[in-house]
DNA sequence: TCTCTGCCTAGAGGA
């Protein structure tokens, strides 16, 4: 922002001290949590505000005047009056908002009756998150904070099942066979059957519990569906705001069709988002009069309870259909095992207004993540919304693991914090089994992986695919707009569509679109926008495919749509998950607690003997035959571990087949074993030396990440080719299955909720961060931590966090126990000069040839005497008798300076180059290839 | 000073 001066001049003009942040505070604070937010005014305005006043008005009651700006040159102020309630949203100098309502001569006023303010409007929430924070915003906070933490349940397995079924029929039929056949359909699929594994439950009994509720599906569209006269509908009380008559009156209620299932809409207006289960047209039938609606329809598959929660739930998805379509003013609540459906008005008044406030409640304690101390500039975590004071409320939150150790790790650290004091003594047995070390392990991860989330946050412009024409965007390269769709639609199952796109008019622009991309894709037109998510299966100069989780034919074929980026959601739920599990009163996080932040010594038995079954001997033994002595000493010092044991392959010591033979042998002594790695490419390497050993795995993940000759042993893959549709069969392979290969992040597959390995192999385990190589651990009796610290250490962005230590991986921090660590010294991949380098550099002396023909390699140039013979040719190769040296097969190493070429380096939006010394890089190369 | 990879996700119900 350039602004700064006027801006300046601006705050100390025409605003109070005490609501006026220092001028550079104020940039710094805009230009770091809202780059390059747009100001704009219209549907999508964002205003910046400038300054907060808070005033009493006439009547003496207190009012919150804003002064905001939605020029991006600051030049065009005007003002925003909150009244009532709304003066209590917590909006400070520098925040983006949005407003909704009148504004007269420059002055927006919000009160009970008029307008909405949301604040940090490109922050989206869902409609189920704002519902539970009526009960308790600490834990709608919480729950955003540790996806994980919420268990599955037996009854919301019955209730996703119980929806798809529902769906299904009201755009099929409620036919009571047509309902059995659905529900038995349903069942099948090979996501509910992993969910049944996951919870331990019986096929049967699910069916049977299914099946219990088909009667009511029929009930209710007997009653609300085909009938002969209006008159036969049911008659609801009802009155809608635009109804004129403020007096209920009464209504023949007919659903006449279902216009989409499961549409996904995000609203920038509102800064909301969710799924809405059905969108039905709904005929009014009141006197001779008729009124078609569309209007939001939720469904319930629990206790007919028509709570606030359930009822606040239809009244956002009424504002989220106003991105589409008319404002529907009401929606439907059904309760599915009744088939009682209750009508849900939607006043601005009482009740949008209401939520959004809490909205804007939860915006503020989402951004407001960190807090810098009063005192100094110390970081810290900042308080979440405070604790309830409802035992009642507590007993049965999920949450509550995190609610009690948050508040004794971080908050009671803090000068001032109030704990209901009801609460205390819940708080402390929540956490009593934690050792002050671990409080702080936790405080400190939790922080470091909030800033690092930050950092990223404030690199990616999430609200640019709403705030940016497609123009703009295309030239990012991020965006490719003005798509029509060719082709059918096909359907690949497991809700995936395959599309093809082509430009209206010419080629694909340039762009960094790839093929396995996560993209969203919208309509060119603002109510079509977010319409699906997918991600890029083929791009040419002419045509994109996508896998997209919406069929979009029903659109008409005309329709210009775009594709964006999704920006890089970085991942901070699995490690905050992790963290969070490792603090469980569990004897699994227990002996992890231990030995990574106490670092107790890890514990080994002395003999073989008592690990190798009598029958696994002679493999073993043969096994063993083909290893250098440093392997074979890896391998024993697995065998013989309690806890774990750190492998550190230094570079071309044959670290892939060291990991490949240690599972040959774990596998023959008859252990389980999980092989996991950071990235798909290395689960894939040991995986491929692996499949010529007859040894049977499981690889998980998503299917189009695996190498493609590792595809087959794809969970999808053997599901399909083996046609498994029972919960028997699925079953059958998770535990015939001996190695189980993914990837650190992929631990939230169902088989790990049931399954303990023997043994966990982690690949690339220094350049893992400690909370995320956690992941797997939790599942297995003993760990093999497999790398290198000289290597790189996990990527952090954010400069604090990186003071803080947050690229200490796992595997550094454990290696400070040397009675754990076995290093595999012996290399195969460079001459004894070659390795001389890293040797002295790095490794202090203990790398080793892994033969005489290995130190002795040198590369063989056929057509070395011709080569230089032409070289003499050019009049620089004489001039330049370094180059002699480069290409002499017995000179393996040399330093080529290239101060003096010059060859300056250039800095550029994604890092560093230097295009000289590249130019050699190829020259060399191509002498070489000669 | 440099390195750039993983995740399907909003809602399934309980009180």
């Amino acid at each position: 922002m350039e602004q700064l001066g006027e801006l300046e001049l601006l705050m100390e003009k025409s605003f109070g001290e005490e609501t006026t942040l220092p001028a550079d505070l104020f940039q710094k604070k805009v230009v770091s949590s809202f780059p390059k937010t747009v100001l704009t005014q219209g549907m999508d305005n964002r205003y910046l505000v400038l300054a907060v006043d808070v005033v009493q008005n006439e009547e003496g009651n207190h009012e919150k005047q804003l002064i905001i700006t939605a020029s991006q040159s600051l030049e065009y102020k005007e003002r925003c009056i909150l009244r009532n309630d709304w003066c209590s949203i917590p909006v400070e100098p520098g925040d983006i908002i949005h407003l909704e309502g009148d504004c007269t001569s420059g002055t927006w006023i919000i009160d009970e009756h008029f307008g909405y303010l949301i604040l940090y409007p490109d922050m989206l929430f869902s409609g189920t998150s704002i519902a539970s924070s009526i009960r308790c915003m600490r834990r709608a906070i919480l729950s955003e904070t540790f996806r994980s933490s919420d268990p599955a349940t037996r009854q919301m397995l019955i209730g996703t099942v119980l929806h798809e079924v529902f769906q299904k029929a009201i755009s099929d039929s409620f036919a009571p066979e047509k309902l059995q056949e659905l529900a038995f359909q349903t069942i099948q699929e090979t996501k509910h059957l992993k969910e049944m594994y996951r919870l331990n439950l019986n096929q049967d009994e699910i069916k049977q519990e299914i099946e219990e509720y088909l009667p009511s599906f029929s009930k209710w569209a007997g009653d609300f569906m085909h009938k002969d006269t209006s008159a036969d509908f049911p008659q609801i009380q009802l009155s809608l705001p635009t109804n004129g008559s403020k007096n209920n009156s009464t209504c023949n209620i007919e659903v006449v069709n279902s216009v989409d299932i499961e549409e996904s809409i995000w609203s920038p207006r509102f800064g909301l988002k969710g799924k809405i289960d059905v969108t039905v047209g709904v005929k009014i039938h009141q006197g001779s009069k008729t009124k078609y609606k569309v209007m939001p329809l939720e469904l319930k598959t629990g206790k007919e309870s028509n709570s606030i929660e359930h009822r606040s739930q239809v009244i956002l998805y009424t504002l989220l259909c106003q991105e589409r379509r008319a404002d529907p003013e009401a929606g439907w609540l059904l309760y599915l095992k009744t088939g009682q459906m209750y009508f849900v008005p939607a006043n601005h008044l009482d009740k949008r207004g209401e939520l959004l406030k809490l909205r804007n409640q939860m915006a503020f304690f989402s951004f407001h993540r960190i807090s810098k101390s009063v005192s100094g500039q110390k970081t810290q975590l900042a308080s979440l919304p405070q604790i309830i004071e409802e035992e009642k409320t507590c007993k049965y939150c999920s949450q509550m693991g995190n609610c009690a150790l948050y508040s004794r790790a971080i908050e009671q650290q803090m000068e001032h914090n109030s704990v209901p004091v009801v609460m205390l003594p819940k708080i402390k047995e929540e956490t009593q089994h934690l050792k002050l070390t671990h409080l702080e392990y936790f405080s400190l991860w939790c922080l470091m992986l909030t800033l690092e989330s930050q950092s990223k946050d404030n690199k990616k412009n999430y609200q640019n695919i709403w705030l940016m024409p497609t123009s703009k965007m295309e030239e990012s390269g991020n965006c490719i707009g003005n798509l029509i769709r060719t082709k059918n639609v096909k359907a690949i199952g497991n809700g995936q569509y395959l599309h093809h796109f082509q430009r209206k008019n010419g080629s694909i622009p340039v762009t960094n679109l790839m093929a396995g991309d996560r993209i969203i894709l919208s309509g060119e037109e603002r109510t079509l926008f977010a319409l699906s998510r997918g991600y890029v299966k083929g791009i040419t100069m002419t045509t994109v495919t996508c896998l997209l989780d919406r069929n979009l034919s029903v659109l008409p074929e005309s329709t210009l749509l775009r594709l964006d980026q999704e920006e890089k959601n970085c991942d901070i739920d699995t490690p905050l998950g992790n963290l969070s599990k490792l603090m469980e009163n569990t004897n699994v996080s227990k002996k992890l607690r231990d030995l990574i932040i106490d670092l107790q010594e890890p514990q080994f038995i002395p003999y073989l003997s008592s690990v190798l079954p009598h029958n696994a001997k002679d493999t073993v033994a043969c096994i063993l035959k083909g290893l250098n002595k440093p392997q074979r000493q890896a391998m024993k010092k697995v065998l013989l571990s309690k806890d774990y044991t750190l492998i550190v392959g230094m570079p071309g010591t044959g670290k892939t087949t060291t990991i490949c033979t240690l599972v040959r042998i774990l596998y023959a002594c008859g252990f389980s074993v999980l092989l996991t790695s950071y990235t798909h490419s290395a689960v894939d390497n040991i995986l491929l030396k692996l499949a010529k050993f007859k040894i049977g795995f499981l690889r998980l993940g998503q299917t189009h990440k695996v190498h493609p000759d590792i595809q087959k042993f794809t969970e999808e893959e053997i599901c399909r080719s083996k046609s498994i549709k029972s919960l028997a069969l699925l079953e059958e392979l998770y535990n015939s299955q001996l190695i189980v290969a993914t990837t650190c992040m992929g631990i939230n597959h169902p088989v790990f909720s049931r399954k303990t390995f023997d043994f966990c192999i982690v690949d690339e385990a220094s350049q893992i961060s400690q909370p995320v190589c956690l992941g797997p651990l939790f599942f297995s009796r003993r760990f093999v931590l497999v790398g290198d610290h000289q290597q790189l250490p996990p990527l952090v962005l954010n400069q604090e966090a990186r003071a803080l230590g947050m690229t200490e991986s796992l595997f550094k921090r454990l290696e400070q126990n040397k009675n754990a660590v076995v290093q595999l010294t012996v290399q195969y991949r460079m001459n004894s000069k070659i390795m001389s380098l890293s040797n002295k550099l790095t490794y202090e002396g203990k790398l080793e040839c892994g033969s005489e023909k290995v130190a002795n390699a040198v590369i063989i140039l056929p057509n070395f005497k011709d080569v230089k013979l032409e070289l003499e040719f050019y009049a620089d190769y004489s001039d330049n008798p370094w180059l002699i040296k480069v290409l002499e097969p017995n000179n393996p190493v040399c330093f080529l300076n290239t101060d003096k070429v010059p060859a300056p380096e250039q800095v550029e939006k994604s890092g560093v180059s230097n295009i000289t010394e590249a130019r050699l890089i190829v020259f060399l190369t191509s002498v070489f290839i000669k």
